[in-house]
DNA sequence: CTCCTATTTGGCAATATCGCCAAATCGCCA
DNA sequence: TGGCGATTTGGCGATATTGCCAAATAGGAG
C-alpha cells in the first residue's frame, strides 16, 4: 500500500470515525430533520454539555455538520446530508445480520 | 434518549465504527473489486498476519465481509456492496472540506 | 502419523477515545 | 462596567483500540 493511498485512506476514515458513536449518529439524525442549538441537544442528550460539545466538535471537525452563531445561543445545522444514504445502509446490513442469525437457530 | 433508540445507534456505531480504521477501508475497497485471500491481502497491506486477521474478523463480525475455506486457504469477499455508496459520500465529504480551507485562503 | 503452511487467538504495551468536573470565553443586558 | 447564561476548552481517570510477538489450531501433503 503505497504512501498516497495511505493518506486518502486514513483521511476517509477521519470523516467515518466522526461518525462511529452512538451520541453522534444520534446528534446527525436529529440535526437531520432541523436545526438544534447546543442546550436543546443536551437536553436530549442526557449528557454534561462539555460532553455534548466535544461531540459536536468533532462532527464539525469533520466537516459533517455546521454552526452558526445567533445570540447567545449556537445551532447546528446537518451540512452534508448524504450521509444519512449510509446510514440506510447500516441499517440493511443489522437486519441482514438479524436473519443470519434465526437462519442458524432454526 | 430511551433506551430503545439508544440500543439501535449502539448497534449502528457499532457496524460503522467496523469500517473506520485506514486498513479496514483498504480491505473493503480491494475485496469490491473481487475476493482475496488472507495471505493476498497481508501481502498487499504490509503488516502482520495477526493484524490482518483481526481486521478480517472485525469486519466479519459487523457483518460487512464474509468468509469462505477452500482448501487451506480462507478467501474473504465483501457481502454488503452498499457500504461503497457511504466511501462516495465521504469522498464528497473530504472534497467539501478542502474547498472551503480554498475559499479560506482567498 | 508428522511436517508444513495458512490462519486464528492470547497477551501485552502503546496509544486513542470517552465523559465528567472545573475553568475559561463570549456576547447580552441591566 | 459587572454579572449572567451558553458554550468551549483543559485536564484527568477509566476504558477501548491497535499492532506486534508467540502460541494454538486446522488441513493438506508426504
Amino acid at each position: 500500500m503505497d504512501t498516497k493511498t495511505q493518506n486518502r485512506l486514513d483521511a476517509k476514515a477521519r470523516i467515518i470515525k466522526a461518525m462511529a458513536h452512538p451520541t453522534r449518529l444520534f446528534i446527525v439524525e436529529t440535526l437531520a430533520k432541523h436545526e438544534h442549538c447546543v442546550c436543546e441537544l443536551t437536553a436530549m442528550i442526557g449528557a454534561d454539555v462539555s460532553t455534548v460539545s466535544k461531540h459536536l466538535s468533532i462532527l464539525r471537525g469533520a466537516g459533517i455538520i455546521d454552526d452558526e452563531k445567533r445570540g447567545s445561543l449556537v445551532y447546528y445545522q446537518l451540512k452534508m446530508p448524504c450521509v444519512l444514504g449510509f446510514f440506510s445502509c447500516v441499517d440493511t446490513v443489522i437486519k441482514a445480520n438479524a436473519q443470519g442469525q434465526l437462519k442458524c437457530i432454526r
